[in-house]
DNA sequence: CAGCGCTACCACACCCC
DNA sequence: GGTGTGGTAGCG
């Protein structure tokens, strides 16, 4: 939900810059298509937001790419292009030097790992018997916990190693499976990977030491709750069956008595002589980066290549180029339709936690509303901003609250404390403004235990006209609809008249994410950083040709 | 003018004894 | 003093 009002908040905010900086378009630019050429689509963006906007308005089977432009910083901009084309420019390797795939959240996408240990602090390891024993281990799970065949040759190898690094990618190729998006992917991992949590958490150093006979599964149920089953879903939208994990088949497999594997294998030192694992879980979190075969980091030379012990080998083809097999292979959200498509999923029993109280929600909240920093009263905020910016100091609005029963707007105040109660600023709490719209009074109270313990409220004081008059119009829509409307405690929905302002009036609108928005940013610097990337080297077949530039400046 | 998502960590408010 | 919360540095 909070994620959901963030989400709305940022595209608003994207809107309103590109209105400012574009309010119309003055120039009409006929384009006559040619139906010869294949579409070209290629199209930068400063957001990652923005960019997925465009996305969502294409036809084509486009993807968000990430290109890192600054050494010092990690600045990235969003590419919006296929997989074809990026692969005509790319392939080349004279430009385009530091790509990585947004793995897009709520995507379809396959099983992949990041692997990395310190050489140095771990001399004694062998990484690529670490590879060889942790794909093992994990067709195994596939196998067990989804009835899932692979084998080593299904599992695209990618080196990335350094003197001082042993890094690797993983890039599960597995035959019409796919996992639900990156987040199941993480609790997959995390969940087979639990015994090893217990070798991590143990003081004594003896990294072979795992417990026998304890009992416990390969797989066991905590800290990530969560079961395991094969319930076969109803086929889910237009791809194949839905196979889900489910509790009870769990405990039936939990009970069949199973060895506990062997994971110290997979415990590694840090620099300081941590102990962590080989296993990096950070890489799936939402909208994740993740480097393209033959990329390097930017300040880097070491590009992603095919490990010497990769057994992953592509189907030839008459069409497509091995390299440009492997390369697809590589893409972790590249994953092939098929009606035998089968979607793994993994829940935590926080997910699914969430998502009973989500369906379950009662309408408890339903009366009143509440947000941050500007209610959808932006004359009574500057009201309230020009009440608590007194003395030299500028207060701020945290939060604020509206009742509906009430008609009040309660403003939590930040940075300014005045209390008219002691006549002087609290030290350690906080003040609140009350505005009572329909009595058209502010008031002041404060969250001081002693004030509040004598119910201190401040003497009310009239509201400015302004702040009046917009409310009168509110007054006067609603008597307008007054036979029709009558919904207000089943809609919190703040009456209209008062949201003045097209910020305002987006913020309730749910239909927003329907709305394409997919203007690329007229800007001298975004193209010229689209040159530093793009043009890395000058001369060549594949170079990029101007026109993919020029497209990002006039657009 | 311009990255993103997330975790660990800290400081502070609040609550209770 | 324990717990919850908001802000943030820093990592991937």
């Amino acid at each position: 939900m909070e994620r959901k009002w963030e989400a709305k908040l940022k595209q608003i905010e994207e809107r309103a810059s590109c209105y400012e900086r574009k309010p119309l378009s003055s120039v009409y630019r006929p384009r006559l298509s040619k139906p010869e050429e294949p579409p070209s689509i290629w199209k930068l963006f400063h957001r990652q937001t923005q960019a997925f906007n465009f996305v969502k308005s294409c036809k084509e089977d486009v993807h968000v790419f990430a290109l890192e432009y600054k050494v010092d910083d990690g600045q990235r901009i969003y590419l919006v292009t296929t997989y074809a084309q990026l692969w005509f420019y790319y392939k080349s390797r004279r430009n385009l030097l530091h790509c990585y795939e947004v793995i897009p959240e709520n995507a379809v996408c396959k099983l992949y790992f990041d692997l990395e240990y310190n050489k140095l602090a771990n001399p004694e390891a062998d990484g690529k018997k670490m590879v060889a024993l942790l794909i093992e281990h994990v067709c195994k799970a596939l196998q067990e916990l989804y009835r899932v065949d692979c084998s080593a040759e299904d599992v695209f190898n990618l080196d990335s190693s350094t003197d001082e690094k042993f890094s690797r990618h993983l890039i599960f190729q597995l035959h019409d499976v796919a996992f639900k998006d990156n987040i199941h992917v993480g609790n997959f991992v995390r969940k087979i990977l639990q015994p090893a949590f217990h070798l991590i958490a143990s003081e004594d150093d003896d990294s072979t030491s795992e417990t026998p006979g304890l009992g416990f599964s390969h797989f066991p149920e905590t800290p990530i709750k969560q079961g395991i089953a094969f319930s076969k879903m109803s086929s889910d939208k237009d791809r194949g069956e839905n196979w889900t994990l489910d509790s009870r088949e769990w405990e039936r497999l939990g009970s069949a008595k199973q060895s506990s594997p062997d994971l110290s294998f997979l415990v590694v030192k840090n620099n300081t002589g941590e102990k962590h694992l080989f296993v990096d879980l950070g890489v799936y979190t939402r909208n994740r980066n993740f480097r393209l075969y033959k990329s390097s980091k930017i300040g880097k030379h070491v590009a992603l290549e095919i490990a010497e012990d990769n057994k992953f080998f592509p189907k030839q083809s008459k069409n497509i180029s091995e390299e440009n097999q492997y390369f697809l292979s590589s893409l972790v959200s590249n994953v092939r339709f098929s009606d035998t498509l089968r979607i793994l999923t993994c829940d935590t029993f926080q997910s699914k936690q969430k998502r009973v109280e989500h369906f379950s929600s009662t309408s408890t909240k339903a009366e009143n509303i509440e947000g941050f920093h500007c209610s959808p009263y932006p004359e009574v905020d500057r009201f309230v901003l020009s009440l608590v910016n007194k003395n030299g100091i500028q207060g701020g609005i945290r939060c604020w609250n509206y009742f509906f029963p009430e008609e009040l707007l309660v403003y939590d105040i930040c940075k300014y404390r005045w209390c008219e109660n002691i006549g002087r600023a609290h030290k350690s709490n906080n003040i609140m403004i009350l505005v009572d719209l329909k009595n058209e009074v502010w008031y002041q109270k404060c969250h001081d235990p002693v004030c509040k313990a004598e119910n201190f409220k401040s003497d009310c004081f009239p509201l400015p006209a302004e702040v009046c008059l917009l409310f009168l119009f509110k007054e006067e829509e609603e008597f307008t609809a007054a036979g029709t409307m009558n919904s207000e405690t089943q809609n919190p929905k703040p009456p209209s008249g008062v949201l003045s302002e097209a910020a305002s009036d987006a913020a309730w609108d749910d239909s927003i994410d329907e709305t394409d928005f997919v203007e690329a940013t007229e800007d001298a610097e975004l193209a010229e950083a689209a040159e530093n990337v793009l043009l890395s080297y000058s001369g060549g077949v594949d170079e990029i040709p101007d026109e993919l530039i020029m497209q990002v400046l006039q657009e």
